[in-house]
DNA sequence: TTTCTTGCAAACGATTTGCACTTTG
DNA sequence: CAAAGTGCAAATCGTTTGCAAGAAA
């Protein structure tokens, strides 16, 4: 019930932290375009919140966008991960990692506890974990299948 | 002693295979750059890789090196991910992973075999996997340090 | 007021694409 | 020879940057 509500908060009381610890500063525009990103659970890139944000009727520059986005990554709200046309980004925590078929390039989120299990009980000597980002490469089973008969296109698109 | 042999046949191996396996032909320039790509043993960009390739005192163009390295992902031979300036190879196997600061975009390579006996455990329907890419993103000693007492400089730059 | 931010537009740079020419199978 | 691959150069497109004007603190 309260679940959205809590992780809006969370996100927001984390802005609002990193602003002041680091003597950064807070905008309108960086609220709204943190309030679209909450409206885009999925992986999105930076053109996709930046229409979010239009959506929103708010006019926020593109620049401004990928200004906000640096931040909410630094600030550990934001995960940014890389699709193979750029970067794409959801909002922490993700717990879901993707697979990503090298013939036809097709990605797939899975939920899944087990990696961020291990990661938690990894030490890091000089470094303290955030979040992290794993992709698993193979190949899906429609591609399997066609690869058993005719040639495949190796080409990934997205 | 032959561990560094038994790689190379191996990778040329996969490669073989999958040529015959997709009717993709075999060239020099494909034998070359996967030779080039051995001898960068770190995570190497395509134009590292290139570079490699002309100092072997061949002359193979960018965009061949391009169309190679996306044939040898998809044939398993090399890993991609991403740093903060487009994508990076290493040869398979790798069992390692990365960390990123958050602050200052350093990166690191950490030696862990962990993620990948949790990922042979895992079973997922309908995809075979091949190898994965884990970063871990956080913020490194240094930057924690500075971030004590001024206020730090989020942007990324490699 | 003094910085930090924004918006805009130009600059960048990694990657892709189109096409004529070569090479492999 | 037919299909694939290569080289070259131009085109793309996500991202960055410089700078003047506008708001936080």
């Amino acid at each position: 019930m309260t679940g959205e509500k809590h992780k809006q908060d969370f996100a927001l009381q984390k802005l609002t932290e990193y602003l002041a610890r680091t003597g950064r500063r807070n905008t309108p525009e960086r609220l709204e375009i943190l309030e679209a990103a909450r409206s885009l659970v999925t992986g999105f890139s930076v053109e996709e919140l930046a229409n979010a944000v239009a959506a929103r009727g708010v006019r926020v520059s593109l620049a401004t966008v990928y200004n906000a986005v640096e931040l909410f990554v630094a600030a550990g709200i934001l995960a940014r991960y890389f699709g193979s046309r750029g970067a794409l980004f959801e909002i922490l925590p993700a717990n879901r990692h993707h697979l990503v078929c090298l013939s036809c390039g097709k990605t797939k989120a899975v939920k899944d506890q087990s990696f961020s299990e291990v990661l938690r009980a990894r030490h890091y000597s000089a470094f303290t974990a955030s979040y992290f980002e794993m992709t698993v490469y193979g190949v899906c089973s429609a591609c399997a299948r066609k690869a058993k008969k005719t040639n495949i296109n190796t080409r990934i698109k997205k």
